[in-house]
DNA sequence: CTATCGTCAATTTTT
DNA sequence: TTGACGATAG
């Protein structure tokens, strides 16, 4: 947003220096803007000192951007704001607890203090890691809880669980639960009830009322379960008709859960004091324990409490921090900024009702904060809601369309209620063009269609955007295509880069899945001894070994002394830093994801104990968890965008496709198995108890549950609002696109989807394909005679190849091959017409992908070279050996010129009267390059047959 | 309209 | 392990 003159609505907040505001900022309606306004001119009432006033962001950067953005407004410089409590929540605990919390352990009676030496432990794979040792001495020390042991499906779930607690304010103390936190796990009957009475409600038909939604839930309620003998039988549940009895509420709610709550209770409290004992806290215990000393200290919180709060994003705080919010404000001028419309982190325990119902929350929590003491010292009954609705970034027709998502069904039968619709406050447009598409289009094969989509875009008029208030064609760097999932997007970047269209991912990558990761992980396995085993598989198995060879390698430990003098050299690295870069370094590795694991693992664990079996296991469930981790890895340039919804949010992009709208996609299927957890209005259940009932013990369904979750349903607003944030990144075009089978979310639109017929132009991007040469060695010892292994040094491909253009080239190929042989192919890029000018060129006959086989003798032994030629160009006094190739430098020329050697005098025995000449043929350019073979004797040097090799079944080299 | 079965695929990520 | 959906038979 450019600094202009503020408007009206943004003013008013500009102005309001004083009392209680809750501001409605929709999407691109300046908020960040305003909102340091606001700040500054706090500043310039005289009596106002930065320390003053408690400005909350979201992330550790939207603090550091509200801080220069403030620096810029007022006559404060950036040092002087520079320990101005401009923070994250978590981030300003973090500070009171270091000043002030040390003995804050002993407010939940536990015996322990936070020290200056205490950690933040911020990686979830470790902190998962050290709750499942918790966990273990616990089950070892509480044998009367074995039976909620066995109704675990994993250990991290109790971990959600506690840390789910944690964010709504639930805390376990010596003696029982912090303040009131018991009634939450209880539940709320008469909620419960509001909601029972509601699914039960019969629906219409054509002629009379049917089912309700309940009792329709509840059929097959017995099928494939197992229920203790007190359970009702499906016929007795489902007795009445339309509905089903209404005590069925209070017979499901009721339930005896003291020994669960007891059991959740000493999970959470001794969970608390292994990590105080272990000297770490975890982000949710860093709000529990500021929580719980403002609480009970008063006059440190009459102490820190501040004359001005002002919290950004409220939408996307829990409940703890509303009421840390509150806890934190001195005198009635508290501002919260936000938009329910935006709420998209429920998942972390965001509660979008504090922001939609702020006024009823806010009376509730101040009459529980105050119910023993007055903790909250002012008047909450004068709100003023203000509501910023000119959007400065789309048109106004896109506008208008995103409110359409928020009242989708996102399933077949879903029915939404109208309030939403009143709580949607509209926005105004500012610019002046409305010259925006909004489209839909389904094709089979998605990820084509996009790219063709992308294609008719770029360069199209049609698709103007604007700049400067004029308009102009697109570029790719205009476009974004959004996704639900992580994986869509990863996909569409492979295919992309097949078609060499510049595209960027950006956002978190499951950096521990890639092939670095897993040589590192691999490497570090041999060097620890205990896994070597499975460390050297995957390391000979990347060296080009067979399945069989490894076997026999591993089976007689005759690893080979190149790898066996590196894993000695590795061993000399000091740090994991320094063993990874060598790592990197031995197969060439440079790039952002090696960069990104070696930073990581370098913050992760400090040079001081670098215990290389934590790595290992740190290494093998980040790779199970599928934990991500931001990678800088932007191409540069002129460049697609493809993101999450989720990473997008507070961006803007000119033209926006909203991609992958697919059944079980978005939304997505599937939620927790968990067993025992924690829902709102019925508090503490578990899904599945451990009983003998029946006289045999078993995992028994909880008959109870069944029907409550029922009456829980799912909740897609959530899913709506991300549709919602998806569609208000646009500032001129909006493009939604399916699949094969598209979600109601999707058939829902206002639209009239299109059919696209995919049909991509590849961009003239090649990579380098493996070469196909391959050499063996009868080695006597092992079982197989043939043993094919790569021939030439794979590093000098490293750079080009990157896995990109494997596919690229292999297309290529694929093309050359089929139009040599006359069928009836067309070209698809650039380097294909390059290739069949070419071949029309040529008024020989054509064989292709001739395989040929080299016997060669090196050092008195029998080794023979194999290879494939793409292309024989046969005349009647003159054959020509043509290697296609698609990279776009020449840098490899060296390494290709021992291949097209071995083609060479392959060729010239079977042709020994004509003239045989050998040529590398460029698709990208369209050069042809003549190639002077070696000499026999030359390449049996090359080939390298030594007597460890042939022992031990090492890859013979070419050097 | 209702009952019942088989099939399908299963997140998002900051502190 | 769950829930949504489609097919199919009453």
């Amino acid at each position: 947003m450019t600094e202009y003159e503020p408007n009206e609505r943004q003013q008013e907040l500009i102005d309001a220096t004083s009392g209680i505001h809750v501001v409605d900022a929709g999407a691109g309606t300046g908020k960040t803007f305003t909102i340091t306004r606001r700040y500054a001119n706090l500043l310039e009432q005289g009596d106002v000192e930065p320390e003053d006033i408690l400005l909350i962001t979201f992330t550790n950067n939207a603090a550091g951007e509200m801080k220069e953005r403030v620096v810029a407004n007022c006559d404060y410089s950036m040092s002087a704001l520079r320990d101005a409590p401009i923070n994250t929540f978590h981030g300003y605990c973090h500070d009171l607890l270091i000043r002030h919390g040390f003995d804050a352990p002993t407010r939940l009676g536990i015996d322990d203090r936070i020290t200056s030496s205490t950690q933040l432990l911020e990686n979830e794979v470790i902190e998962e890691d050290r709750f499942r040792e918790f966990l273990d001495q616990f089950i070892e020390a509480h044998p009367e809880y074995h039976d909620y042991f066995r109704t675990l499906n994993n250990a991290t779930s109790l971990l959600d669980l506690i840390k789910e607690l944690a964010a709504k304010g639930v805390f376990p103390t010596d003696e029982g639960w912090f303040r009131d936190g018991e009634s939450f796990l209880d539940g709320d009957y008469e909620e419960f009830k509001t909601l029972f009475d509601e699914a039960n409600e019969p629906n219409e038909g054509a002629n009379g009322a049917t089912q309700s939604d309940l009792r329709d839930g509840l059929s097959g309620f017995e099928r494939d379960r197992c229920y203790e003998p007190d359970a009702p039988s499906e016929n007795d549940l489902r007795d009445g008709y339309p509905q089903i009895d209404d005590a069925w509420a209070s017979r499901a709610f009721d339930e005896d859960r003291d020994n669960l709550k007891a059991f959740v209770h000493d999970v959470y409290l001794e969970y608390i004091a292994f990590a105080l004992q272990r000297n770490y806290l975890n982000f949710s215990f860093l709000l529990m324990f500021t929580f719980a000393m403002l609480c009970e200290d008063h006059s440190l919180r009459e102490s820190v409490q501040f004359d001005h709060v002002l919290v950004d994003e409220f939408q996307d705080t829990s409940e703890i921090q509303f009421k840390l919010a509150l806890l934190l404000t001195g005198t009635d001028n508290l501002c919260v900024v936000g938009d329910w419309k935006q709420s998209i982190y429920g998942f972390q325990y965001a509660s979008v009702d504090n922001i939609r119902r702020f006024e009823e929350r806010l009376q509730t929590y101040k009459r529980e904060l105050n119910g023993d003491y007055v903790r909250v010292d002012f008047p909450v009954d004068d709100v003023n809601e203000i509501s910023l609705v000119e959007n400065y970034r789309s048109t106004q027709s896109i506008l208008d369309f995103s409110e359409h998502s928020l009242t989708l069904p996102a399933t077949g039968s879903e029915e939404i209620g109208p309030e939403i619709q009143d709580d949607i406050t509209s926005l105004a447009a500012i610019t002046e063009h409305d010259h925006s598409n909004i489209e839909a289009f389904t094709c089979d094969d998605e990820q084509e269609a996009i790219l063709t989509r992308i294609q008719e875009i770029v360069g199209n008029r049609e698709y103007a955007v604007e700049d400067d208030g004029e308009l102009r064609a697109p570029t790719y760097d205009d476009v974004a295509v959004l996704t639900r999932t992580r994986d869509f997007g990863r996909e569409l970047q492979a295919c992309a880069a097949d078609y060499g269209i510049p595209v960027a991912y950006e956002g978190g990558v499951e950096l521990f899945g890639t092939e670095q990761s897993i040589l590192l992980l691999a490497w570090l396995r041999i060097l620890e001894h205990e896994d070597s085993k499975r460390g050297w598989a995957v390391v000979l198995e990347e060296a080009g070994y067979t399945l069989d060879e490894v076997k026999h390698v591993l089976e007689n430990s005759t690893y080979p002394t190149g790898m066996v003098e590196f894993r000695d050299q590795l061993a000399e690295a000091e740090t994991i830093g320094g063993t990874a870069r060598r790592v990197f370094d031995r197969y060439g590795f440079d790039d952002a994801y090696a960069d990104g694991l070696v930073s990581l693992l370098q913050g992760t664990f400090d040079s001081t104990h670098h215990n290389r079996g934590d790595i290992v296991r740190f290494l093998e469930r980040s790779l199970d968890a599928g934990a991500t981790h931001e990678v800088e890895d932007n191409p540069g340039g002129d460049s697609v965008t493809v993101q999450t919804i989720h990473a997008a949010k507070g961006l803007e992009h000119p033209i926006v496709i909203m991609a992958n709208m697919n059944q079980h996609r978005f939304p997505p299927s599937g939620g927790g198995a968990d067993r025992i957890r924690y829902e709102e209005t019925v508090g503490l259940r578990q899904s599945k108890r451990y009983t003998d009932a029946h006289g045999r013990p078993h995992l028994y369904d909880n008959w109870r549950y069944r029907i409550l979750s029922k009456c829980l349903g799912r909740e897609y607003d959530e899913e709506r609002r991300l549709l919602y944030v998806a569609i208000t990144r646009a500032e001129s075009h909006v493009l939604f696109s399916a699949g094969e089978s598209p979600s109601p979310l999707f058939e829902n639109l206002p639209l009239e989807p299109s059919t696209v017929e995919p049909d991509v132009e590849a961009a003239a991007v090649g990579g380098t394909e493996q070469t196909q040469l391959q050499i063996s060695v009868p080695v006597p010892e092992t079982p197989s005679g043939q043993s094919p292994h790569s021939l030439m040094d794979d590093r000098v491909f490293s750079d080009v190849e990157d896995g990109k253009g494997m596919e690229f080239g292999t297309r290529v190929h694929e093309f050359a091959e089929r139009y040599a042989v006359g069928e009836a192919v067309e070209p698809t890029s650039p380097d294909e017409r390059n290739v069949q000018t070419l071949l029309d060129s040529l008024p020989g006959e054509f064989r292709v992908e001739e395989n040929v086989y080299l016997p060669l003798s090196v050092d008195g032994q029998q080794v023979t070279i194999s290879g494939i030629v793409d292309l024989l160009h046969v005349t009647d006094d003159w054959v020509e050996i043509m290697d296609y190739k698609t990279d776009r430098g020449r840098h490899a020329e060296a390494e290709y010129r021992k291949q097209l050697s071995v083609y060479y005098h392959v060729v010239r025995q079977e042709y020994p009267d004509r003239r045989v000449s050998t040529s590398i043929y460029y698709t990208a350019d369209g050069e042809r390059v003549e190639i002077d073979p070696l000499l026999l004797e030359e390449l049996g040097e090359l080939v390298d047959v030594d007597e460890t090799h042939e022992e031990r079944g090492e890859d013979p080299l070419i050097r």
